[in-house]
RNA sequence: GGGCGUAUAGCUCAGUUGGCUAGAGCGCAGCUCUGAUAAAGCUGAGGUCCGUGGUUCGAAUCCACGUACGCCCA
């Protein structure tokens, strides 16, 4: 028996689904049932274990588990593998505030080791907290017991040990330190999520480096990068865009007095004067005119790119900002002058005549601080062997700026002089110039961002200090090369953590050389790159070509241990170590302090190994790794790559991944798939076997309701339980899942100002996971997910059982039909109404539809399909139906007991049971095919419908161990759907006619006529089904509607524009103005001759399109080929009848305000003057007592005072009803 | 500065190889139904398809230029 179903309360129904699943092990279960199945392979990307998950989080999660779901229904076996992103800066910054630590150096004085230990703790933390949550999502993974992963982060850094049972084996226990533990986590024989902090995920990087060093490509290099001085550390470009800031800098324009030519200047310009300490060049553009100005005042004459001479300096910024609405101009910062102007200022000027660019190439020039000692130091700051006997002062001179690799000059008009001052060891572009032009480079700051030794009064100060720029501008005037010095706005990088401007710095970082970029490339071409339209492959194949070499080092503290181990005293003497094993073989000391920790600092660093060349010891760098290779060499160390081929081989490469794919196609795509290529280089040379996916969904960004980005600052980032427990994870399932990946999803708004209570499956709470307050979350995407989709689909389910109970419907001879064949009490499909085996070709069409949307990696259309098809179920086979459900036992309105094969219930028709059956039949299959994507509310529903009844006969106890739904096409009929799409389109436009008239009552006649033979029998086999919807007496179908309505005739553009090009505009001018009786051939069928203007046409039906005009007494349209007329004239007979719809209506309205069940009887009384009323009650008194359970019907002559004064046609009557 | 993409109803978005009067959902207005009932259905109003030019019998669609916005790279 069924149980009652009442109002969805869909979250509170999650809980008890969630329950369900634990209790009954229902994913063990699923595990067993799929184990050693042909694999499907599943990648994840490894989430960032330091924040609680937002709702952003959960879109890929989303499909992540769909997928994985879908597959497993159809048999496949999977890994279930979630992972998690644990090294790098982001959990060293945490951390550091957490410890109240605010620059590296006090890190150092904290000890690495407890630092160390403490990102451990938090990524164990913030894992257990998102494994909590990714449960709640309905995310199916092999999940670490989330209290383990706390205990374990609690025992981090101590010695006590802990127990752990691993996933894969409950029945064991572990027990060690937390630490070894914690870096076996997620191994393939333990199960579990991977960390990427584990030994065999760095040890694998550790391989792919090796790999990189036998191949040649590992170098150190020296490269200027944005550094942050208290943070200690050079900072990448994605984290330089974080934290860029308009700021106002003085820039100053400074002159070099050229040599040999008395009282000549360069005029260079800058924005960071403490780098004129460390100029070394000028560059100019060799195609570029150069003006050569002389100043009235001095004489003194300049040489400056022509066009800058008037150019409006930042005119456009000065009027609409820089880019952004907190950019405006700042209003204490007047606008720029041009150069023009400031020399009319200091006294006028003289323009002596004009140059190109190639001249002034090779002059040579005084350097504005040729006095500090550095300028004098043959082979530059630091040291570069290259250029051992140049120093700074000897390479001034002006020098060709050079193109970038797209062909483009460094060095342009606009803003500046065209004549760039060159400090190869400040700035990026300058330290490539210098590079090629062979001279030596200056790098001034050391690690605090402060002035090193060797720059005399400079040494100690700060480079961003203003007090530094005060010095810089007081000796530029000492010396007179002072030009010009002004207040100067620009977009600045700034340290997103401190706050600090950023400098340029020289720094010595490790480097991949990438120059094997084609390799990869022919990798990325084997991978079918989703959604399309955002040309992933593409977007790869650019990234691929632009980028420069990998650096893979960072000078911090948290993260992978690059295996480099290098002769300090001979840096080109170093090597790089491919295992721990080969480390100890090769260790000469410190092994026995490194054993029993985790290959991360500090332990790590005690280990050294003597050279194989030079037999010198080598010491490892102290740099830690870019994160990107933690991330990228999964594909091999979750699968056991080192330590259990076997796997590797089974699981390689995935058939999936899918990740939110801003930012990644130069971070996590590019990582995996350099490092699949690289691993592979030695096993094969087809790129196709080198690959680590096969596909790669991408999804955008889920972004507020507005479609602006979500901020955790502004209390605008929602979290995931705040959405989970408001909205219901159903419900966001399908929100991600029916969105184009390729757009933004606006998911919803978070009231900062409204707290909530949530209610959890772990009880009321007013704070998240992580202690943050709840508060009210709304979004009209969830209500409309809610209304258009989940609640017509509860609907539906609950009619039908809540009917099935007072019937008491059996539903075993469907579920045994389905496992067993034909029974004696199942009605075969082909012995079905129309109606019922349209809605069984629908599923079939549906179960087609959302296989392949979902094998495609398109769950948007395979919901779309599954929407249209709720919809057809709810507001079409259902209302279209629920007569068959309500029928009485004793009433027999449908098919023949006495002919029927089969053996019905007492007191059943065969019509009734095979409505029954059918709809039944729907909703069992509808919860299989939507269990992927909505698994709370199809578990919830299949429990009831399939139930116990259905577990005694075979059936799965989950809807998520049944098959998915293969399509049965002996059920698939695709002329009864177009048969049903055409009487649904007659309705429609019938409906349309009914609204025009305002006739809310039985009407005569509908006649319809169409030159479509198809059609016409559509219509003539569901002109019940018409004549009901549209409240008519009588259906016709005619050769013509000639006698009622006027035809018009029109061109089909389409149709005739290839047989008749330019003639196309006679035919539509002049066709409507035909005689109507000449083309009125055309609607039977047949084919017409006409002449216009002097032209023939052969017209074929198709050629033309017919219209309906009003006649007098019917109304009339058309729809696709279909005409309609639907006749007005009403006579008294259906005037009563429709009297009797509205005396029907009132007494049931009367019933549901008197709260009566559905099964309760009444008495009817009613009192009226009115002829027409008494004769309707006459005609109809056993219609209106049937359709109200009445057992009586009495006219009455006097109403009693709670009696209701109702509308019946026109005519007031008084009626009252009283419970038997 | 360069590359890629987008621009369609008040909002969010479809629109296939060029084809008829350019669609959907939401919102708005009106109506209908009432034994799924705090549901449901129908109808309507609402468009310079970003602009200009071109190709074509015909352009939201193809081409060129421009404008605005987004992403990526410098």
């Amino acid at each position: 028996m069924f149980e009652k179903v009442a109002e969805a309360e869909f979250v509170r129904g999650e809980h008890e689904i969630l329950k369900f699943w634990n209790e009954r092990s229902i994913f063990p279960k699923l595990r067993q049932q799929i184990a050693g199945k042909t694999p499907w392979s599943f990648l994840d990307g490894p989430i960032t274990a330091n924040n609680p998950m937002g709702v952003h989080h959960a879109w890929g999660r989303t499909y992540k588990d769909t997928f994985q779901r879908y597959w497993a229904m159809n048999g496949r076996d999977l890994r279930y593998q979630n992972g998690f992103d644990c090294q790098g800066l982001w959990v060293e910054v945490e951390v550091e505030k957490q410890l109240g630590l605010g620059a590296k150096s006090a890190v150092e004085a904290y000890g690495i080791d407890k630092f160390v230990h403490e990102c451990k703790r938090r990524v164990l933390k913030y894992a257990a907290i998102q494994t909590e949550q990714s449960i709640r999502l309905g995310y199916w993974m092999e999940w670490d017991d989330p209290g383990q992963l706390r205990a374990l982060s609690d025992a981090i850094g101590t010695d006590q040990t802990v127990d752990f049972t691993p996933p894969k084996r409950p029945a064991e226990q572990v027990r060690d330190t937390a630490e070894s533990i914690v870096a076996r986590l997620g191994n393939p024989d333990w199960g579990g999520s991977y960390f990427t902090f584990s030994t065999e995920n760095n040890e694998t990087i550790w391989t792919f480096l090796k790999k990189c060093f036998e191949r040649g490509k590992v170098y150190r290099g020296y490269d200027v990068m944005p550094w942050s001085g208290r943070g200690g550390s050079a900072y990448s470009q994605m984290e330089v865009a974080d934290g860029r800031k308009l700021t106002v800098h003085r820039s100053a324009f400074v002159r070099f007095p050229l040599v040999d030519r008395e009282n000549e200047f360069l005029l260079v310009w800058t924005t960071t004067p403490w780098t004129l300490t460390s100029n070394v060049a000028a560059a100019v553009n060799p195609d570029l005119d150069y003006v050569k100005l002389k100043a009235k005042r001095d004489g003194a004459v300049y040489y400056f790119a022509k066009d800058n001479l008037d150019f409006q300096r930042l005119a456009s910024e000065f009027k609409d900002g820089f880019g952004r609405e907190e950019w405006a101009w700042p209003k204490s910062v007047p606008k720029l002058k041009t150069l023009s102007q400031i020399f009319k200022e200091n006294g006028g000027y003289d323009i002596e005549g004009t140059i190109k660019g190639a001249e002034m190439v090779g002059w040579k020039y005084s350097g504005p601080f040729d006095d500090l000692p550095a300028q004098s130091t043959p082979g530059g700051v630091p040291f570069d062997a290259r250029v051992a006997d140049v120093t700074g002062v000897g390479s001034h001179r002006v020098i060709d700026g050079g193109r970038d690799f797209k062909g483009n000059a460094n060095v342009v008009a606009g803003e500046g002089t065209g004549i760039v001052h060159i400090a190869p060891g400040c700035g990026d572009v300058d330290h490539q110039l210098g590079a090629q032009a062979g001279i030596v480079g200056i790098a001034p700051l050391g690690e605090d961002g402060c002035f090193i030794d060797g720059f005399a009064d400079f040494t100690g100060r700060n480079a961003t200090d203003p007090a530094t720029a005060d010095h810089v501008f007081a000796r530029l005037k000492e010396k007179g090369l002072l030009v010009n010095v002004e207040q100067y706005p620009h977009i600045y990088p700034h340290c997103w953590r401190t706050g600090d401007e950023l400098v340029f710095r020289l720094v010595d970082e490790w480097f991949i050389n990438m120059d094997w970029r084609d390799e990869i490339m022919a990798v990325t071409d084997k991978i079918r790159w989703l959604p399309d339209s955002i040309q992933g492959g593409e977007r790869e194949r650019e990234w691929l070509t632009n980028m420069r070499d990998w650096m893979i080092s960072k000078k911090r503290f948290w993260g992978l241990a690059l295996p480099i181990w290098i002769n300090p005293d001979e840096p080109t003497d170093f090597e790089v170590i491919g295992s721990l094993a080969e480390l100890k073989e090769r260790a000469v000391a410190g092994w026995d302090e490194f054993e029993g920790h985790t290959p991360h600092k500090p332990w790590i660093d005690k280990v050294k190994i003597r050279s194989s060349r030079t037999g010198a010891v080598l010491t490892r760098i102290p740099d830690v790794g870019n994160p990107w290779l933690d991330a990228g060499i999964v594909s091999f160390s979750t699968l056991g790559f080192n330590s259990h081929p076997d796997l590797w081989k089974k699981w390689y490469p995935a058939d999936l991944v899918t990740e939110c794919f801003p930012g990644q196609f130069r971070n996590w795509f590019y990582s995996l798939l350099s490092m699949a290529t690289m691993m592979n280089y030695d096993r094969t040379e087809d790129p196709d076997r080198k690959k680590p996916f096969k596909t790669l969904l991408g999804h955008r960004l889920v972004m507020n309701e507005a479609g602006k980005p979500m901020h955790k600052s502004d209390g605008t980032a929602i979290w995931f339980e705040e959405a989970a427990e408001q909205l219901g994870v159903d419900t966001m399932r399908w929100m991600y899942l029916q969105q184009n990946p390729s757009n933004d999803l606006r998911f919803g708004t978070r009231h900062p100002d409204q707290p909530v209570t949530l209610q959890t499956p772990g009880g009321p709470t007013d704070s998240t996971i992580d202690g943050v307050k709840t508060h009210l979350v709304t979004s009209a995407p969830a209500d409309e997910t809610r209304r258009m989709v989940l609640i017509p689909l509860w609907n539906s389910y609950a009619f039908f059982v809540n009917y099935a109970r007072l019937d008491e419907f059996d539903p075993a001879p469907v579920l045994q039909r389905s496992l067993h064949g034909p029974n004696d009490r199942y009605i075969e499909v082909a012995d079905r109404p129309d109606i019922d085996r349209w809605i069984l070709s629908n599923l079939q069409a549906l179960t087609n539809g959302m296989r392949a949307g979902l094998e495609d990696y398109n769950t948007a259309e395979a919901c779309r399909q599954a929407a249209a098809f709720i919809d057809d179920l709810s507001n079409w086979y259902i209302r279209r139906n629920r007569r068959r459900f309500w029928r009485s036992r004793q009433t027999d309105g449908g098919a023949d007991p006495s002919t029927c094969k089969v053996q019905l219930p007492a007191g059943w028709d065969a019509d009734k049971l095979a409505a029954y059956q059918t709809l039944y039949e729907v909703l069992i299959t509808l919860t299989r095919l939507l269990a992927p994507l909505i698994p709370f509310l199809s578990e919830r529903m299949y429990q009831n419908l399939v139930g116990a009844a259905g577990m005694d006969v075979g059936w799965p106890e989950s809807v998520h161990l049944n098959a998915y739904p293969v399509a049965d096409v002996g059920l698939l009929d695709a002329g009864q759907n177009a048969r049903m799409a055409t009487a649904q389109a007659v309705v429609t436009l019938g409906h349309k006619l009914r609204g025009e008239q305002r006739v809310r009552q039985p009407l005569a006649e509908l006649r319809v006529s169409t030159s479509d033979a198809a059609s016409r029998d559509a219509i003539t086999q569901l002109s019940d089904v018409i004549r009901e919807e549209l409240n008519v007496k009588q259906l016709t179908v005619c050769e013509s509607l000639a006698d009622i309505v006027k035809y018009t005739y029109k061109a089909n553009i389409k149709a005739l524009g290839p047989k008749y090009g330019k003639l196309l505009n006679v035919l539509r001018e002049k066709l409507p103005t035909v005689d109507s009786h000449l083309l009125a051939p055309l609607r039977s069928g047949a084919t017409v001759v006409v002449t216009l203007d002097g032209h023939e046409f052969t017209l074929a039906p198709e050629d033309v399109q017919v219209g309906t005009e009003q006649a007098p007494g019917w109304v009339s349209g058309d729809d696709r080929g279909v005409q309609l007329a639907l006749s007005t004239a009403l006579t008294p007979e259906l005037l009563r009848e429709g009297m009797a719809r509205d005396f029907i209506r009132q007494i049931q309205q009367l019933r549901k305000d008197a709260s009566l069940e559905i099964e309760n009887r009444i008495r009817i009384s009613f009192s009226t003057d009115d002829a027409e009323v008494k004769t309707m009650i006459s005609e109809w008194g056993d219609l209106i007592q049937g359709e109200t359970l009445a057992i009586s019907l009495t006219d009455s002559a006097t109403a009693p005072v709670d009696a209701k004064t109702v509308n019946v046609g026109d005519v007031k009557v008084s009626v009252w009803i009283e419970k038997v």
